[in-house]
DNA sequence: TTGACATGCAACTATATGGTTGCATATAAG
DNA sequence: CTTATATGCAACCATATAGTTGCATGTCAA
């Protein structure tokens, strides 16, 4: 359950992701396929996606099935983003205000 | 407005979002103040959140002041995980499903 | 049992990233 | 004018990251 963030930061990973939602429980070899890079990158960052807590496997025979974990991506990224996200009409007000009439004083230019 | 979910990654850059959401409007000095780096590390970060288009500048004087942006942190981030916070609920249905009662075919057991 | 398939592990490489220091430039203040 | 403050730019460094290849292991099928 490491760093959900940085586990998004990666383009590839986000595709795996992608691939994931429009197809779920699939293999290595299956969300290898089509992909520009080795099996074992994709391996690689289905690890980090493992350990992030994003996706989670149930072994069925020698095949490693992935499946979207759903409950860290709303929980982390949204909870963390809807706290901007909240503030969201209120700082566009201040910040046009604030581009419309700076303050005066010193304090009041740099603390508004 | 490059890649905002790498801008997203560090905990530093989002440290300093979490700072100006607390205090818009501050100058690099301010934001460095009492960061365990250099000045000129917290202006790289500060660069990167401007490029990634989450934080916008406004000059006064010799005072580069810094302002959360409220869009793309919105726009961008939470339409993402919004599309798989979408299928939280049915996806968590299907993964016990899954777990509970594996199907009996081959393609019906990775397909499924 | 033998061979094919699916995955894992380990070593290695190149580049990206996050940090540093030193110096230059622009504005504000005495 | 001189000095202090705020920032920018550039070179440099260490480590993290994303990728590779080669080989080992476990499971299924003939």
């Amino acid at each position: 359950m490491s760093d959900v963030f940085a586990a998004l930061a990666d383009s590839t990973r986000r595709a795996l992701l992608d691939r994931l939602f429009s197809q779920n429980g699939q293999s290595l070899s299956d969300l290898h396929h089509g992909m520009e890079m080795s099996r074992q990158a994709v391996a690689k960052h289905l690890h980090i996606l493992e350990t992030a807590n994003l996706v989670s496997v149930h072994w069925q025979g020698r095949e490693k099935l992935h499946y979207l974990n759903p409950v860290p991506l709303g929980e982390i990224v949204h909870r963390w983003v809807g706290k901007f996200e909240d503030a969201r009409v209120e700082a566009l007000t201040d910040f046009k205000k604030q581009l419309e009439k700076p303050p005066a004083t010193e304090q009041e230019k740099r603390r508004a």
